[in-house]
DNA sequence: GGGTCCGTCCCGCAATGCGGAACAGCGGTC
DNA sequence: GACCGCTGTTCCGCATTGCGGGACGGACCC
């Protein structure tokens, strides 16, 4: 990503300092700036005058000066409130809960950025307490939620998030040309639910259904997985029922009359 | 905060960005440009530039053009890299939640950002699933994680942190004063755990210890806590011993060899 | 239809940020 | 302890970027 912006120009400070952060993720804890360098072709003065900036604003930490640099708390405080504030995941507790606990299956609540499938909420019906695991983005071509998100965006966009070369691949069942994909996510859209047959992850089986705002704009979805020898052909449609149900239940929640 | 920088000078860009950030939280959950306007004193044509920047990075998000804005899902992004990266968080469940369960207290897992702390682990006795509702920085002079952390800053820090006014006032019971604040953390630092007595939130009593990380230094801390009614006074000792045996866990499992 | 308010956009100007080069610090080797 | 190599930090002349007053457009209200 060229410094994330979408549209057109804006400040170009702001680009740079996303072509930073951008580098770090959670196979790259933690960087040096020489790494920072390689990464965004920034010269050492430019990168390090950048650098020591998020630093001081504390979206960057860093123990002691020389030292490597990872993301700083400030991102995870902002990130929090972005979580706090989001009408969704305060609605989605019992949803989600009740869907875990019917299917017997993990589930996932993911809101669209834009680009991406971005988890918000996740439940194992094995695991108590909090997540554990993080997930970072999910792409939207090849997991049931994105899938499900993108069969009610515009046209255009699908356009827009293929890649010269297409969608990426992720095992030997994802769908990488772009028209495949359109005719895919048309069947989709005409049934109301999606789903991924390993195509993100070999061996996995998901189920998802579209969530729904109070204008009726689909912005997130909702699924449940299983591998395969679990979530076997026969057990498909009382999944999508109870998914379904799921995804009806929280975009009524939101205020959706439809 | 005047745009974040606590040392010298960085980009000034990134100081607006952060004033424009900084003025959304849980109770201001979204604003329109003349809000951001007011609370910032740009001027209209900047503070439209610096929005429009933020929402085309994803920092900032808007439903539509002209409509009002509000904090973005990339920052929940990297949030959420910022705790998948965070040793603490990744070693902390299975301590986090023998403390709750032994004690029978909620439980909070805090770590500092150089100026409050910031909790990114609760558990409660009573509720199931992920915690729901999440708690932005908490100040640190007068929780028991902060308190926990502060004793062991340097001196110079504790100055810094003081507003002219010193520290602020929660309840009737909060330390104001710096000098007082001083001579009660060096009590904390000499037992070795902190105990809030009602200064952050009326009535409840909370007990917390520091964990060090693998050079020895305090950076975080752990704490139970319950209403007076619930914790009294004849239970704190062996909740002291619950919570100190708990930080000292953590510590270890981060590499401390104190 | 007119008025008000808010958001968007333009462009001359001022401020900021850039980056090559010099310097400083650290770790490793002899 | 001295030297070397590498990385990080700082400086300053210059170029680019960002600023903000004002004009314009859109939405809403009377």
């Amino acid at each position: 990503m060229d410094g994330g912006f979408r549209g057109e120009d804006g400040l170009k400070s702001l680009g740079k300092v996303m072509r930073v952060l951008e580098c770090f993720s959670t196979r790259d804890r933690s960087l040096s700036l020489g790494e920072i360098c390689a990464r965004t072709g920034f010269p050492k003065a430019t990168a390090h005058r950048l650098v020591a900036s998020l630093r001081d604003v504390g979206l960057l930490d860093q123990d002691r000066e020389r030292d490597r640099y990872r993301l700083g708390l400030r991102l995870f405080e902002l990130g929090n409130t972005v979580l706090a504030n989001m009408d969704l995941h305060r609605e989605a507790r019992p949803f989600v809960e009740q869907l875990t606990r019917l299917s017997g299956h993990s589930v996932h609540l993911a809101v669209f950025d834009g680009r991406a499938a971005v988890v918000i909420h996740r439940a194992d019906p094995h695991a108590e307490g909090s997540p554990a695991a993080f997930i970072e983005a999910a792409p939207a071509h090849c997991t049931s939620v994105g899938k499900a998100i993108l069969a009610f965006q515009p046209p255009e966009l699908l356009a827009r998030l293929a890649g010269p070369a297409g969608f990426a691949r992720y095992t030997d069942r994802t769908i990488t040309h772009p028209a495949a994909l359109a005719a895919h996510l048309e069947e989709t859209r005409a049934r109301g639910w999606s789903l991924d047959e390993g195509e993100h992850q070999p061996g996995l089986r998901c189920i998802g259904a579209p969530i729904r705002d109070q204008t009726g704009r689909v912005f997130a979805a909702i699924s449940v997985s299983a591998p395969v020898r679990e979530l076997t052909q026969p057990r498909i449609p009382a999944a999508v029922k109870l998914v379904r149900h799921a995804a009806q239940g929280l975009s009524a929640a939101l205020g959706w009359r439809g």
